[in-house]
DNA sequence: ACGTTAAGTTAACGCTGTTTAGTTAACGTT
DNA sequence: AACGTTAACTAAACAGCGTTAACTTAACGT
């Protein structure tokens, strides 16, 4: 009585600490930069201890995606409160563009990144606005297409969110991906954010 | 004299034969999938034999991007060949969407994923059209610009030619990496990418 | 006191890209 | 014609990777 929920507790307590080991290193080296190895070390375990806490590197890495992508969940939380649904629109594309920035590493993974089918971990509640992101943006454009906002040939909601999805993506994702690339003469991140984003819903809207 | 020459074309035989079997395998498997053991066994050569003509997998991979990416470039001088700048960009981003989704693997690696510095290849010439393909969007957004095709606050062809390229890029990559994820249901590629440059240069231009 | 459970370890497997040292065959030169 | 050089190519190995199998160990419930 109580003692299976010590052990409990105690376990998670490793596994935490892989966790945080695991979340640094990921944040500093990126995904391939990161070894097993390295990670056991830091925690002092040996290599094969993480695999007693997760199936594989994979497994480990979603772990930490899952939880940084529901936090992008509850921004978006906020943003459910404006009441002028083009207006959602804009500032999810913002909020969505700052948290990519600043997760590059889990962005990367998460979208930039072919998976072998196995559609996301099964940890997110597809469909839930609240942890799944792409349903709050479909049901805002649903929202936005009800109100008779969009032009009159646009009637596809799955369609529209996955344009919109695409145009901030693509900023992000080149931001991320050729930040350091000199062949271009990159304007500011935030700018380029604004420009794809009004623009975009400029085109969109009537 | 000649034999110099004889032996260059000998060992261009056997460049050319790493790269056909390279790509080839390429195709089929992505970057990750092709392993230097797997060319040599394909051209019956011992692995390291590769790396008399390559320095390293990068290289070898970055010879068939280069490749393929003049033939980019190759497209986009016909559409150079339309009066209206406006649909020069709008056929100019088909063209780019048809590229990226026939040509995944090349895609992934050029633009979908960072690598250290090293501005792109030595070998694709900046600033020339005919060889970069940037270079073409920003002298047709420059174009438009001096046409006076874009809304009035739009002055910065650098910004621009980003924000195009972004929303193209967004569509292309989202499908390379995310066409099997089952979480999403996907419209029609064709219909997403032109949707996406329909509506940006809508929002853009005039 | 005893059998069970499970966290954690050591050693190894099969794989990767790449390097080192060496072979071999054709070359230009003497 | 013999010799030293050059360079394509190979065999063997290295250091690293993710992961697995077999084992130890310590705490648990009975």
């Amino acid at each position: 009585m109580g003692v299976r929920e010590r052990r409990g507790r105690e376990k998670s307590a490793t596994r935490d600490k892989i966790l945080d080991a695991a979340r640094e290193l990921f944040l500093a080296c990126g995904y391939e930069g990161v070894t097993m190895r390295k990670v056991a070390q830091a925690i002092e375990y040996s290599p094969t201890a993480i695999y007693v806490h997760f199936a594989d590197k994979e497994a480990l890495f979603r772990e930490l995606c899952v939880t940084d992508f529901r936090k992008l969940a509850h921004v978006f939380r906020e943003i459910a409160a404006i009441a002028d649904p083009a207006e959602r629109l804009l500032k999810a594309g913002l909020a969505y563009a700052d948290f990519g920035a600043s997760h590059p590493n889990h962005y990367r993974v998460m979208f930039m990144t072919p998976h072998p089918a196995r559609g996301h971990s099964a940890d997110l509640e597809k469909g839930n606005p609240e942890e799944d992101a792409y349903a709050f943006l479909k049901a805002t454009v649903k929202d936005a297409l009800r109100a008779g906002r969009f032009r009159p040939e646009l009637k596809d909601a799955e369609l529209i969110a996955q344009t919109l999805w695409a145009g901030v993506h693509g900023v992000v994702s080149l931001e991320i991906a050729k930040r350091d690339d000199a062949w271009v003469d990159w304007r500011d991140y935030r700018k380029r954010v604004r420009l794809m984003t009004g623009s975009l819903l400029r085109g969109l809207l009537k």
